[in-house]
DNA sequence: TAAAAAATTGATATCGTTGTCAAAGTAAGT
DNA sequence: ACTTACTTTGACAACGATATCAATTTTTTA
């Protein structure tokens, strides 16, 4: 049927575990043979069997997506980066939902991967905060990688992202326009970012000596409906922010539409700024001013991270910082320093 | 290492083929060897190594999406659907992102899928609008399943929605409130379900006998950007629709920046109408009245099909046509029919 | 009850690679 | 020229399952 090592091996007059050896580029062979048996590669359009090779050298060229109800853009941007990588490093991407809640998350993801012999993991939040978790993967000795890792102590190589900095930056910029009543919506619980966003405004709020008013500070899980309920709540105190911070663009629309319901304009006594610069932030009128979140970015170093574990890409394994920038769309317009 | 069939036959005192045949639920086993060699797998804890099958049997217990430049709520929630099913029964689901433009798209997928093994495709549009790629697919004997073909002549499962018949509806009740002077925003020229939702409208427009205006007939191509290019283009018309339907809900979206960027009012002065039920459909406010196009459950059964085709589940492989349903959120607040 | 048919089982080959290890060939050191 | 060391190569086993096909047992038929 299709052309083997063996077929290889015949045309090329060497052995098959020269063959072998070639195609797997070891060392210790002749320039001569090589080039002989790369010919025949050619010639005879020989392309290794994958499930052979897997079988026996316990590889599989695949990688999985560990996540679970990350947003959808949040996930397409995701998969994007990943896939970038595995285009070229020629590794395919499997998809593996989780549920973060679930007992025997450890032993199913470790089953899945021996089954599979799939090589690596790519971990996002919040499957990336659970330290015990991680821990149960490098016991079983499974490579992985991590996206925005809430403790950076783990061995393995992971991609983080400066949310703090981000955060407080853009509550300094917020400031710097004159606004000094400013509520704060936060992300989900378990998500280690929602912390670092929460620190980043908080200590920019304190910096500058501005009054942190409870009522304007309300815990969101990232959805649309806990920023609309948040602004509900918000916007039903007795006195109104001028400015409200919302730790992602979903929740910040959420804010969006509370107000525009109860006909607050926005920007001219409102500005809602949000955070991961999604289709969402420009997708509402007016435009979300938001914190650019690098995902594909952040992804695609993932995906080089771990394939480079195994495959020993020229790119060293470190672990990277990506960093944020400020996109400012209605923000600018509101200005309250007058 | 691990345990093999070999320790399973040792342990129940048969032949490896006869644990081969309980495993993969093969006729003519004893009812008495088969609880036999059942216990015996049980208590050693053997699980079938899938390299191994793979290499003798052809099979990986992988399918793979096709997919290219969907937008990421819709990407979503199609491997939402699929995944529900392949967690029931197994298998894994593989990412394969395509260029519908590229000239060696047949032969690039028919390598892939022979390379890795890969069980089955489930193939999305624009894909699943290209003939002579599914022709391709079919002469290499690849098993597929089609979400939203152009063409229903095809031998592979597929799962179609109704379309034309929603745009249809959707337009008839913008009409029954009142409007007559209704816009359209065109969907991708590539999709077929653009040129359905087109009929759909203007056959609904000239059984009421309105008048297609083409200054408020824009092409679009699905994207937020060409959905507020296409209301540029359409408020400045000496004349303004009263209703705009646009294709999906980004362009719907758009279009509304558009308008309120005119400080024109919805949904007192115009209502705008989108299609597929997007997060973004809710997000931005006032709320689009939107199709809401089941894409979760459209998926699901894609998978279903395909897998039913080389698993022999239970049920039939037939073809299925999905259903929408209207989703009017800021519809019935404009009403014109006075 | 014997022969024929059907159901059940197992010995062994096979899938297409990589791993082991020893043999052969080459270069270097004395 | 003669070890010694290193590079290059190949024969064959191994990975862990399924496939073939014949042997055996059981059931049916005459």
């Amino acid at each position: 049927m299709s052309v083997t090592i063996k077929d290889v091996s015949n045309h090329a007059g060497v052995s098959i575990k020269t063959v072998s050896r070639v195609i797997n580029n070891e060392e210790n062979v002749a320039e001569a043979t090589k080039s002989k048996v790369l010919a025949s590669v050619e010639k005879l359009g020989f392309k290794p069997n994958k499930s052979a090779q897997s079988l026996r050298s316990k590889r599989s060229y695949m990688i999985a997506l560990l996540y679970d109800n990350p947003n959808k853009s949040y996930l397409a941007d995701i998969q994007n980066g990943i896939l970038q990588i595995c285009k070229k490093s020629g590794y395919n991407l499997v998809l593996q939902e989780c549920d973060y809640q679930d007992k025997n998350l450890s032993s199913s993801i470790i089953n899945f991967v021996e089954d599979f012999k799939i090589d690596g993991l790519i971990v996002t939040p919040p499957l990336s905060d659970m330290d015990n978790f991680l821990n149960n993967l490098e016991l079983a000795n499974i490579q992985y990688s991590i996206i925005a890792p809430s403790t950076k102590k783990v061995s393995s190589p992971y991609v983080s992202s400066n949310d703090y900095d981000a955060s407080y930056e853009m509550t300094e910029k917020i400031i710097s326009l004159g606004h000094k009543k400013i509520g704060f919506v936060k992300g989900h619980e378990m998500h280690s970012a929602s912390s670092l966003r929460f620190n980043g405004f908080i200590n920019a709020m304190d910096e500058h000596s501005l009054e942190r008013n409870f009522d304007w500070i309300i815990q969101g899980d990232f959805s649309f409906e806990s920023g609309f309920q948040a602004g509900e709540k918000i916007f039903s105190s007795a006195e109104h922010p001028t400015a409200v911070f919302a730790s992602n663009d979903s929740m910040a629309a959420g804010v969006m539409k509370s107000a525009q319901m109860k006909k607050i304009l926005i920007p001219d006594e409102l500005s809602v700024v949000g955070f991961d610069d999604s289709p969402t932030a420009e997708q509402v009128w007016p435009s979300l001013s938001t914190v650019k979140q690098p995902v594909i970015e952040m992804a695609l170093h993932a995906a080089k991270l771990l394939i480079g574990k195994f495959d020993g890409l020229t790119e060293k394994t470190v672990s990277i910082e990506t960093v944020f920038s400020v996109n400012p769309s209605n923000l600018p317009i509101s200005n309250f320093a007058a």
